[in-house]
DNA sequence: CTGTTAGCGCGTTCAC
DNA sequence: GTGAACGCGCTAACAG
């Protein structure tokens, strides 16, 4: 790379000292109107940048935010992604992006690294190996050294941290109890395995809106995906007992079933009924076009950094982790008959 | 946040200097092994990490990479990001990742803050406002200040830099050629306005094609779409003419297509053929689910951080700009036959 | 008005 | 074997 110029070579070559350059650049009272000209007409000349690395150094704070997500390929994180992004240029900060793959490992490396001294504060969603392994200690070592953590969507209580989550129970209710306002009795639910807290709580959400109307739960009806597995090898089964209506969280899992309720000859949405979650392009492209749960990824992420960005700039305060909880909404498409 | 340990306080503490501590965590055989193993026992005990930011300055480097796209939310952009992660982070780099929302500004002020110093190399696909505009001062000016740049998919001439692409004009010509191969004549080309190459290149290679097969380009049956304004209802007049098939030039258009062509009664693909270009989820979960060309965007994106850090690491050596041309392939699906 | 000094955190001479 | 001094680029405090 080029030699780039600086604060000390525009002071050398017009015979003043750098603090003069300094304060020329910006336009302080201090000094007189014709070397301030001088320097800046040179400055401008010769394209002068500050660097950031020096004031970031000097100023103790990077004005990065780490993100840390488990993948992208969801279209649920790309649009959370955007709304980090929107909210931090808005303060003027900027995003670095890593991603965990989902593995315990990378994410504790990952988070390792952005933690020293790179970023001002961190935004994550985390892994599912971690979530399986229940081992938190990479971030409760952030908190202890009371670097700003936001968590987002997959969250744990025992981080103690601020955190961006979906009213997942409430969502989960609301889908099946359109399934159930659509007239379908017999409802399977296709989830993440245990461990991955928002699957669980959804299916909480289920459960809840079956016993309302007097359904038992069925555990056959419950079908949780290994994702190493084929998805649609997993999903299958279910299609053998007798059922009259899907739900699954999220887009994948609801394209899949709809595909294979089609195979079987039941006609959607006449026949049989499906909802989704997350409203990404799938569902919208898919045909029928699926009803989901709208996660507005956008609006999380962008409630993400503010409440991270509050944090980091007001850290005199008392810490009392905050909790956003976004509302869900249910987006009628053609999966789904209106409810009655 | 707290008060970050440095190797200033581990020297004070244990009554050496910070030379002694710098020497001894790096395990130099100058130090003594009992001073060593003191001193390391200390910074562990208090997890002592070295400040990235100070490293960065004294080294002049930051081992960031920033990269700026135009938009997240097409699956082809963010299976680029995850190649350009692995190969980052395979290297030891992080990456920046930035947005410009296909807005001419957002670029150049992105470009600007980025090329300040926190990134050692850039990774850009250029915005559609910019390629409309056809002003690449931004660009020219980095490439001036020689600031390592590689330019992926939307690349243009003028730039003198690194470059990745896929074969357009090959790909266009692949996926027209297997549209005439399905016994198609009228072929229905659904693509971005000219001032977005690769758009241009790819109607190179259906134009190619057709003439192949003596056909003459209709230019009544070549969309351009306008992405401000509703895609599917530029594309509805065209299935008005008499066609029997759509090369679709990313799966957006695609997706709607089919759509609008089931709507009209055409079976799909007994009556008409579609393809589409990126191979992305809305190709796989569609129905039918649709042919297309495949980007390779993750691989687009390794070999564009490879080239990057191949650049940034050897500035020594005389600079020629490279090109690599990714070849892409036909990944064949329900909405076209097989190729006769 | 302008310049000197010091320090952000680190590593690298070069003395001792 | 250990430490003092310097520099990366910048700014704030203090002198002049």
């Amino acid at each position: 790379m080029k030699q780039k110029i600086t604060i000390k070579t525009i002071a050398k070559e017009l015979g003043v000292s750098t603090s003069t350059v300094s304060k020329a650049l910006k336009d302080s009272h201090e000094i007189s109107k014709e070397t301030k000209d001088k320097i800046q007409a040179y400055a401008n000349l010769y394209n002068y940048k500050p660097n950031s690395l020096a004031l970031q150094l000097r100023n103790q704070k990077t004005k990065v935010i780490g993100v840390i997500l488990p993948k992208i390929v969801h279209h649920f994180f790309s649009t959370v992604i955007m709304g980090i992004e929107e909210g931090a240029i808005e303060k003027g900060y900027h995003i670095m992006v890593c991603f965990s793959n989902e593995s315990y490992a990378k994410e504790v490396e990952t988070l390792k690294v952005l933690s020293n001294g790179s970023v001002d504060g961190l935004i994550v969603s985390i892994a599912n190996e971690t979530l399986k392994n229940k081992d938190y200690k990479h971030f409760t070592d952030l908190v202890s050294e009371e670097i700003p953590l936001v968590l987002f969507d997959r969250v744990v209580d025992d981080i103690l941290c601020d955190k961006v989550v979906v009213d997942d129970v409430g969502a989960g209710y609301k889908a099946t109890k359109h399934l159930l306002d659509n007239g379908r009795k017999k409802i399977a639910l296709i989830t993440t395995p245990k461990h991955v807290n928002v699957g669980t709580l959804r299916r909480q959400g289920y459960e809840k809106a079956l016993i309302e109307e007097y359904i038992k739960t069925n555990n056959n009806l419950i079908i949780e995906i290994d994702e190493n597995l084929d998805v649609r090898k997993q999903i299958e089964p279910v299609f053998n007992l007798d059922i009259d209506g899907v739900f699954a969280v999220n887009e994948i899992y609801a394209a899949n079933a709809i595909r294979i309720a089609k195979e079987k000859g039941l006609k959607v949405p006449e026949d049989f009924s499906v909802i989704g979650f997350t409203d990404g392009l799938i569902s919208e492209y898919s045909s029928p076009s699926i009803t989901t749960i709208a996660q507005h990824g956008f609006t999380m992420g962008k409630q993400s950094v503010e409440l991270l960005i509050e944090r980091i700039e007001k850290e005199s305060e008392v810490y009392s982790p905050k909790k956003i909880v976004i509302s869900s909404d249910l987006k009628l498409r053609e999966s789904t008959k209106p409810s009655s």
